[in-house]
RNA sequence: GGUACUUUGGCCGAGUGGUUAGGCACCGGUCUGCAAAACCGUCUACGGCGGUUCGAAUCCGCCAAGUACCUCCA
């Protein structure tokens, strides 16, 4: 594959080139959702972020297998091994099955992704459909000698593995400053260092979502999933395993544990994070209860929004930050978003209509090449767009008659464009000029070429009614030079 | 306390050792019956203090502020 997409690499800390183990195909794993509440703004991230490498790389011609998981048992609170299951505990508040709040939250989880215009994934497993697999691989780290069974659970033992592996590497941390800065053990419990992480839970008697594994009837450890459903689908050793920051450390350093001690290796060549969207500075999580989750925004309902926002303007806002730096939510910067957007959208339906000249006086050259620079460099998809806001202009000139474009270079645009904005950015109109009936917008038109009429002899009085009271009813009236234009907005 | 990162113009946000990022807003102009849209122009910044350099916002050091992770979080 003839390509230079250089992707930062965690594990590396530096961008390097991307080069697949078995070209053409290409592996690729990012963790999913928990499915136990709605998606909110810092779900969009990284499925829009993974959604733009997952588009580029069938692009540049590999053969994605794109792997994104529904964590849907084994993901407690507060402690990593105390807390209640979280599925099972909004089952247990809603009185309902703990399936049906998976379900539940999975389909709103797809609607609002389809919504945001991120392309489905070529697996999607869920871990209570693995159990098999972690129990399996559970065992496999058993028998490497690299974890110790303790009452019915099963702990992998950190110190022993980073006599031959080094634990820590991804997120940098130093397993002998954590074992001095965690606290003692109050000597109940059953892992033998704080440090320790559980495989495999033996489930207490209330615990609903159990099954039954060699040590005890329980449910496995949150990091077990990746692991096992990783190296199902995409092979022991695969390209790029991508999730939030937030997920570094402890889920992924555990994760890189868990496969170096049962197959020798780590699984993964590609370590990708995005980053956080904070908001007034803060991560917005969960935990903080300053999230919003995206029907919310969709809506407007919510005290911090100033109006409803399209799932377009969000896909947009995100992508107008490269996915390595934190992007801060505010109204202010949605609706400055939405406008910029508009624009472009606007540019591309106008883009369609132009009629070439002769000769050429704007210049488009290397524009392709730009865009596709850019998207090398690490997605940088802020530069991609403000390379589409630099051709923008040039849409508009000729639009305006300002300028005259050639058909070499219309055809040109017209590539960029489609590819770049609408293949690799997912981005695509939402308003819909089209809508209704044939009658309904004959109507419109009607109205607005009597108003043209009444423009023609002066009468200033018809011709403002017609278009003030349709833009009240929210039509978006238009002049152009030898006409109208007009949308629903 | 430990580790890492961040600090860019009114706001959001890229980026590079020497050249206008881009968007939004504002202001002025062109166009228009008036608007809207569009175009042109204006504003043109890189936390503070030192250092390296012909030249640093970009490299180094110190300081300040902030954030993240070290518990669950995308």
């Amino acid at each position: 594959m003839e390509h230079k997409l250089s992707i930062y690499n965690t594990l590396s800390r530096k961008k390097e080139l991307f080069t697949p183990l078995h070209e053409p195909k290409v592996g690729m794993y990012v963790c999913g959702p928990t499915v136990y509440g709605d998606p909110h703004l810092g779900h969009a991230r990284p499925a829009i972020t993974f959604d733009i490498l997952f588009r580029y790389l069938n692009y540049l011609g590999y053969k994605v297998r794109y792997v994104r998981n529904i964590t849907d048992v084994g993901h407690l609170e507060n402690d990593a091994d105390e807390g209640e299951d979280k599925i099972a505990k909004k089952a247990r508040l809603d009185q309902i099955e703990p399936m049906e709040v998976v379900q539940y939250y999975v389909n709103r989880y797809h609607s609002a992704m389809d919504a945001l215009n991120v392309l489905p994934p070529s697996i999607e497993p869920h871990a209570s459909g693995h159990i098999m697999e972690q129990i399996e691989f559970t065992q496999r780290i058993l028998d490497a000698g690299y974890a110790y069974e303790s009452e019915g659970s099963v702990y992998f033992d950190v110190v022993k593995y980073n006599k031959d592996y080094k634990y820590g590497k991804l997120s940098g941390r130093n397993i002998e400053e954590m074992l001095e800065t965690t606290r003692t053990l109050d000597g109940q419990s059953e892992k033998r260092r704080s440090v320790d992480f559980a495989l495999w839970k033996k489930a207490s008697p209330e615990h609903i979502m159990r099954w039954q594994a060699p040590w005890s009837m329980g449910f496995p450890g949150w990091h077990m999933e990746c692991s096992a459903m990783g190296t199902k689908y995409l092979g022991d050793e695969f390209d790029i395993h991508g999730g939030g920051m937030d997920l570094m450390f402890p889920h992924h350093e555990c994760e890189i544990a868990q496969s170096c001690a049962a197959l020798g290796k780590d699984s993964v060549r590609y370590w990708m994070h995005n980053n956080m969207i904070t908001i007034g500075g803060q991560k917005m999580g969960k935990s903080l209860g300053n999230f919003i989750t995206l029907e919310q925004f969709f809506t407007g309902q919510h005290s911090l929004l100033s109006k409803p926002f399209s799932p377009m303007t969000i896909r947009f806002f995100i992508l107008q930050a490269h996915y390595r730096s934190t992007v801060d939510f505010s109204s202010e910067a949605l609706e400055a978003s939405e406008k910029g957007l508009e624009r472009l959208m606007e540019g591309y339906a106008r883009l369609q209509k132009l009629t070439p000249s002769a000769q050429s006086t704007v210049d488009v050259t290397g524009l392709k090449a730009s865009c596709g620079a850019a998207m090398n460099d690490d997605l940088n998809t802020p530069i991609v767009i403000s390379h589409l806001f630099d051709a923008l202009r040039n849409i508009n000139l000729v639009y305006d008659g300002k300028a005259a474009i050639a058909e070499k270079d219309l055809s040109e645009l017209k590539e960029v464009f489609k590819l770049f904005m609408i293949d690799l950015l997912g981005l695509k109109d939402e308003v819909n000029s089209a809508e209704g009936t044939e009658a309904y917008q004959k109507a419109i038109d009607l109205l607005l070429n009597i108003r043209l009429e009444a423009k023609k002899n002066k009468d200033w009085a018809t011709s403002d009614r017609i278009r003030n009271e349709l833009t009240a009813m929210g039509f978006e009236i238009k002049d152009t030079k030898d006409g109208f234009e007009w949308r629903l907005s």
